[in-house]
DNA sequence: TATGAATGAGACTTCATTCAT
DNA sequence: AATGAATGAAGTCTCATTCAT
């Protein structure tokens, strides 16, 4: 893509970021997000292959890059304790500066197709991945108990800190999502030793 | 409602969850689920204001009977670390138990409307508080940390289990839920003490 | 019809006269008539072919009782002249007096189905052809102009009558309907003579 | 609007015109009134609000013409006299010369709800104001009597009008409707005066 | 005579997508 | 590359009427 087809590219999205954000998924039309983008309907046809297109492409762009920074991030920790504190950290506050973001991810775009769900899930697995590999490094730095199941691990770490973030969204945000890091770790790292 | 009455509402649920187990959500007319259940589109009406009434009632009904299971075996229990358990095994053996029940509560219910989404957090919020209330009882028969912020750990643990169920669906159920019990109540016995 | 019929069809054509006057026609189903009738919906059809014959009998019965008691005023009076304003005093009066009966012909009945508007032009020709009579009876009196047009005339005066009700009860009855009379019978008589 | 929006808007409106007086109201159907115009179904709805709209428009447009016909008929009169004989001239016979108008306003659009009735009073509102200022004017020049009351004349003789024209409809158009403005001015003519 | 649960046809409207300009 | 007018499929719900009891 050349650089000026690249910005018309973020401007859909981040219409459709918005749009999603301030109509929910159901009120979140074609039109309403070309509006938002100023652009013609069909302009959005010469960037995305069909509506579902822009929601993964919204989900691979802003969560990929997220993804990508907890890697960099926990490559940098001395321990397991300090990756998983890391990933938390990150997965908390994040979300809490980018609130349209987290919306639009925990709520609205659950309420998509199977086939829209499917691709969030090729996204999400990559994160999932990276829980397991702070596990697996753990079990190997003799921090975490031998006796883990990784798979099994992985799931009760992203499902836990998954439901933190939605239930923090649905209360209206009356207290702060990255106060709940510590607490969420300790439980963690207790239940990992 | 009288008991002729019970049987056709039953009659229509039982409908809606095969048909929306095996359609999925967007793909259960009321047409298809009214012909499943052998009656007419409009005897549906009969029973439930609107589509969307059925998805509630289906919610109601079945995951209301589960919460009122969950409390019954609590009070049963003598520790707070076997309530815990107990709940975990309740959570895991009836969901494989019904698998339709658990895809379309799980998979297919939450890509729906605000509206419902709400009706399903009213059935789901009494099995929460259960979790707190399991979590404060071990706080005060000492066996859990004195220093648990209640509200956060019932999420961390309903999210957790929630995430493993999920999972195990999407997998296609190559494994048994229910052999995840120990090591998933381990895990939090752990983070809890 | 034993009078122990004569009872409930009675009951039946009240209840629906209320309905329609309290929901207006659309709002008017069957149903409701039946609930406010104290009867089971499926009774209705024992007395009435459909829910249009139920119209029609409201029309025939309630404005039918009019007819006649036009025909048996005008037999007692001396001239056109009185004849005339013996059915303007009766047709505002009586129409002032049954508000219901009012709303419900002139504004209700009217947006219905062809066939039911046929079936009102039956009981309204009578009206009108009486009206038609007195106009004869004034030009062979010699008290009317010997050029009118006695198809023509009728309808003249019907018409205007009929628009003076309607716009009385969209005007929400502010004023006295049987005080046009006076008003009324003068611009009809010196336009007869 | 865009002259090319103008077209389709118009080619719409006729076709509903058609439609309507060959089908009648309840026969007239979204897609039939699109298949007439030789659109599809949803570019109504790029035009018209809705059902109702349509029925609306039609309304304004057509009887908002005749409306502005009067005004501008009227005020080339040189009496009150002239004026009334005007106005039931343009109104018997332009309704003449527009069957399926006629057809359309005076039978099939008055069964339609209430929102759309309220619609279409006022647009006829104003055409009763123009009898109700040529009463005034008649009053003022000396020529109407002096004790006319002009809110019940005007009803008076819009309800006269009204009629003969919904009668001549319903008699299937055997005579012309043109051919009894002179008979009715002269009733009306003499009423005033 | 009476009931009322069950029936099922029928239509408006939305909105993702296309394509002529 | 951009437009935006046009398309047309698809599904919920109402309510007059029936009929087994």
């Amino acid at each position: 893509m050349t650089s000026r087809k690249m910005e018309k590219y973020e401007l859909i999205l981040n219409a459709a970021l918005k749009v999603i954000a301030e109509n929910g998924f159901h009120g979140s039309q074609i039109s309403k997000i070309a509006k938002e983008a100023g652009v013609a309907d069909g302009t959005i046809y010469l960037y995305f292959k069909n509506k579902e297109d822009i929601l993964i492409s919204l989900f691979q762009e802003r969560l990929g890059n997220l993804v990508a920074m907890f890697h960099s991030s926990v490559k940098e920790t001395n321990s397991a304790d300090d990756a998983l504190r890391k990933v938390c950290e990150i997965h908390f506050t994040e979300l809490e500066n980018n609130v349209n973001l987290a919306y639009v991810t925990q709520i609205e775009l659950r309420q998509s197709s199977l086939e829209l769900r499917k691709a969030i899930g090729l996204v999400v697995k990559p994160y999932i991945q990276l829980i397991e590999h702070i596990v697996e490094r753990g079990m190997s730095e003799g921090s975490f108990r031998q006796n883990l199941d990784v798979k099994l691990t992985r799931l009760l770490i992203f499902g836990a800190m998954d439901e933190v973030v939605t239930s923090w969204l649905i209360s209206d945000r009356k207290y702060s999502l990255s106060g709940q890091v510590d607490k969420t770790v300790e439980f963690f790292l207790k239940g990992l030793k």
